[in-house]
DNA sequence: GTGAAAGCGCTAACAA
DNA sequence: TTGTTAGCGCTTTCAC
């Protein structure tokens, strides 16, 4: 910055200027100036720029399991938004360890990054562990899904009603005995999605007996065994609410395998409409989460946290859509 | 930092050297220093490490579409090793922009990443196309891809093997007319796929006629056309190998409902194996490319750079293996 | 509209 | 082994 300022025969001040805040530069300095910076190929030092003004334009962004696809189109969201207003993403994979979590967690506190979009389930363990809880509100911080008694500003998927959809379709076909595959119940998303699922079904006179409410971790694997579990039941459901694709493509492939017709024996409806659902043999009815707009509402509310804007409301719920294919249809007559 | 010199009775210079080297401090005063930065709670300002020291430890990944799911085990791989490290990761998407690719390439240059590891086909055609080509090879930058008569450290996979994998299991199987349906040709990695794939079969004294290379933009989409245009042929192919998972699930959706039998009409083996290949019904057949260990691979190879060591190697190819399941099998009699 | 100068928090060379 | 001190490259007051 000085060589630009010596051969344009400015002070510093002045290139930082007209880098900066170029209304504040004479139009005819500004041009003298940003021809030679042009000319000199000078860039600003960026590591220079974020200490001097206390802000690195970068947000880091936190999930439990970056092998999921399913955070493809959400950090797309992300990326996109964050770009358009100079930002960039840093990207942390927790595995659900709290070791891992400290240390993306560390980042913030010693500024390597603005803020942190939390789209893990649960809290931040890793980090008040050791710590007051009180700490957390401190941070620009915005969670992409809810989190039991921590007022954080909050961008998530309407689950409840991602799960309400589900019922309602299945009812419709005339379904009367459910079986609900789902995650980790003490994940909030989890849930609601359970919640919705079965408020609807009671709100027609309808319960999923125990032994057909199956928590597990999700995945394709999981799938396969809770479709074998399944099977081995003596009074077998007409239809499977399975809480993400991965594991309702499990399941499908197990019940074909078997021998089972899908819908005919069983219909399957399962959550996120990912890719590939669409090119199952059934295709997958599924409710399709907008992942994509999720992440990049999520960023917007990141921003405007970091930038002190005063936001309109500190929880955005987005509404999930049933897409409906042909892995689920009326139960046998 | 000044307070906790303060609390401890010692010079901020010595405040320093506990926290980044403690074995140049007496272990008395270290203790002490310690158990004062836990006590306040102090963390160094990362921005002015950062920028006293030069160095980001970070480092930015590019990827063309961050929203194929074909990334999510590749960036696993670079996270868990840069972290192991203590680097963390930027991720970009490029969307195939020249503009995108410039602004990350702009970080690089203005310090806000160490370097740069480049998993797009093709060249870096934002940062050069305004620039000196040789620009480059000043930034530290790792391919993922080869680079057509650019000479950088690379760390790829091995796809003439892959594609001649998926010669030889067809061949094996007593096909002897193929459809290859790949992407575009420019793209060093499709390129090679391709020519491992066409130089098998002419081993085998067999060439896949001009009508049966379909170049198409990879998808699943585009795999559901792709099978079509197979369809509408007067004198279909035994089997396919198609670039990459996605597309092959398309076409096998589009076989199936239009009522082929796979394998017993046509052979399908894909390239990837994404996580649902196996849930697929059949299950796919596919080339797998252990995109954690590529990653992994990469990443090591990019702090190497970052860091000026020796490289033993600066080029690693990693060798794919043949999945067989069950969309591939012997051609009709 | 521009320049001089202070100083962000840290590291490292050098001195003690 | 520890302390003193210069200075990394920039932004921003303040004075002109």
């Amino acid at each position: 910055m000085r060589d630009v300022a010596r051969v344009a025969g400015v002070s510093v001040a002045t290139v930082s200027r007209a880098l900066s805040r170029p209304d504040d530069v004479k139009a005819e300095t500004l041009e003298r100036v940003l021809s030679i910076v042009k000319e000199t190929g000078y860039r600003s030092n960026q590591m220079a720029v974020q200490f001097r003004t206390g802000t690195s334009r970068s947000i880091m962004v936190l999930v439990s399991d970056i092998t999921n696809a399913f955070y493809a189109e959400f950090f797309k969201g992300i990326e996109q938004y964050a770009r358009s207003k100079g930002y960039v993403l840093l990207i942390g994979d927790t595995s659900e360890e709290a070791a891992s979590e400290r240390v993306y967690f560390d980042m913030l506190t010693s500024n390597k990054a603005d803020g942190l979009l939390w789209n893990v389930d649960g809290i931040p363990t890793g980090y008040f562990q050791a710590d007051d809880r009180s700490d957390l509100l401190d941070i620009p911080l915005v969670a992409c899904n809810g989190i039991d008694d921590l007022d954080l500003p909050t961008v998530r998927i309407d689950n409840d009603l991602g799960g309400r959809l589900a019922a309602e379709h299945l009812l419709d076909l005339g379904h009367r005995r459910f079986a609900q595959v789902c995650g980790p119940l003490h994940h909030d998303s989890v849930k609601r999605r359970f919640d919705g699922f079965n408020l609807a079904l009671r709100q027609a006179g309808i319960q999923v007996p125990d032994e057909l409410t199956i928590p597990i971790k999700l995945g394709i694997d999981q799938g396969r065994r809770a479709a074998e579990d399944l099977l081995g039941l003596a009074n077998r459901p007409t239809a499977v609410f399975v809480h993400n694709d991965a594991t309702a493509i499990g399941m499908l492939h197990t019940f074909l395998k078997r021998g089972l017709s899908v819908p005919g024996d069983i219909s399957v409806v399962g959550y996120d409409d990912m890719p590939y659902a669409s090119a199952m043999t059934p295709e997958l009815t599924t409710v399709r989460l907008p992942r994509r707009r999720w992440g990049a509402a999520a960023c917007e509310m990141m921003i405007a946290v970091i930038e002190g804007k005063d936001i309109e409301s500190r929880e955005i719920s987005i509404a999930p859509e049933l897409k409906v294919r042909d892995s689920s249809g009326p139960p046998k007559a």
